[in-house]
DNA sequence: GACTCACTATACAGGCTGTAAAGCGAGAGG
DNA sequence: CCTCTCGCTTTACAGCCTGTATAGTGAGTC
């Protein structure tokens, strides 16, 4: 262990090849062809070594998924934007949550969409929602001390979570290119529902 | 041809329940175990049946979307709703599209998420969503015209159509068991886009 | 009564998944 | 320097699903 792991680095460094072309075949939604044996050729690798580093096709998926959210660095969006008026917070966090769905869109539209048709994936996606619900939570709980929504609270949160969920976003079509002006788009209706 | 094709009818029958146990099998969700033997049995038909009918894996889910489209008898939406004001249109129209995308959720999502992932389901779905998107343009200009809306048009009418979709709808989540009351919801984000 | 035609039964080629086993070769460790 | 470890490769295999082909059967048609 002197050189600290030189093998470590370069096994290392195929489970991200691997992961790097599942995620660039993923983007391309294609899933007819989504197949471990195109994943391991443009990673440059053979089908078995795939297979040893994710257990399964599912596997590899899953490590995709946890790849992104670990590339996402949304943690501290709360605490971020905790010195904020509810107001600018609640533009900030659906700002930044807009960038987020831009930057990974292609991928994200396959991995939602598999979750449509897999429970496995579907299992692991909803976690991640169930977090975003929770930071949800808590703006809308700051939104509505400085006002009294038409709404009743659970309306409102399920509204906003809608609104801000990633396929609604990417139901914007065009105006999704642009993530700053879909984020005021976006900002407009859930300070809509919490007025 | 003096029975009008007895031997027609029981072929069609067939047909039907090709279609019916795909519905159902697709409304499960698990893309893993739609098979097209799976299909065939829950049908009582042999697989080669299946294949005789639609041509393919893709031929079965092209059937089952246009017979989707067939029973949803959305196409007299707009007429039906030209004498009412345009508010009431609004939440007619929104009332409506929330029924039927309860009416056939569980199915909806399959597709919709198949979408994101096949593209041949996306471009069938798309030219219903380019039909339901020229309606919402229609209510749009409606609405428009009684007041001066914040935002720009293209904005409006993205805004309205991602609103109004089924993927939306579906992540309303428990709200969207009760239909009504997430036609209410909605139709208090479209008003607050065209406002 | 002969014919049509949808359905059945069976078989086959091709592709993808997942597992198993043997060999190689660079890195780790004494 | 010499040995051992361990990830990667190659090859092989069983199982499942798709899609196609072929021959047979039996109820509906004319």
């Amino acid at each position: 262990m002197s050189t600290i792991g030189r093998r470590a680095t370069t096994t290392a460094a195929t489970r991200r090849g691997i992961i790097d072309a599942a995620r660039e075949l993923l983007a391309t939604r294609d899933w007819q062809h989504f197949t471990i044996e195109a994943v391991a050729n443009r990673a440059g690798v053979t089908r078995v070594t795939v297979y040893n580093q994710v257990r399964s096709k599912r596997g590899l998926l899953d490590a995709v998924l946890t790849d992104l959210v670990d590339r996402a660095g949304m943690d501290q969006l709360l605490t971020d934007t905790q010195h904020l008026s509810a107001g600018d917070a609640c533009a900030a966090i659906v700002q930044r949550t807009c960038v987020f769905w831009h930057s990974e869109r292609e991928l994200l539209r396959t991995l939602f969409g598999l979750a449509a048709v897999d429970h496995d994936v579907a299992s692991i996606l909803k976690q991640r929602e169930e977090w975003r619900r929770k930071q949800l939570h808590s703006l809308v709980r700051r939104l509505a001390a400085e006002s009294t929504p038409a709404l009743a609270d659970a309306d409102v949160l399920a509204g906003v979570t809608a609104v801000t969920s990633f396929v609604t976003y990417d139901a914007l079509g065009a105006i999704a290119d642009e993530p700053d002006r879909a984020a005021l788009l976006l900002t407009h209706l859930v300070r809509s529902l919490t007025d």
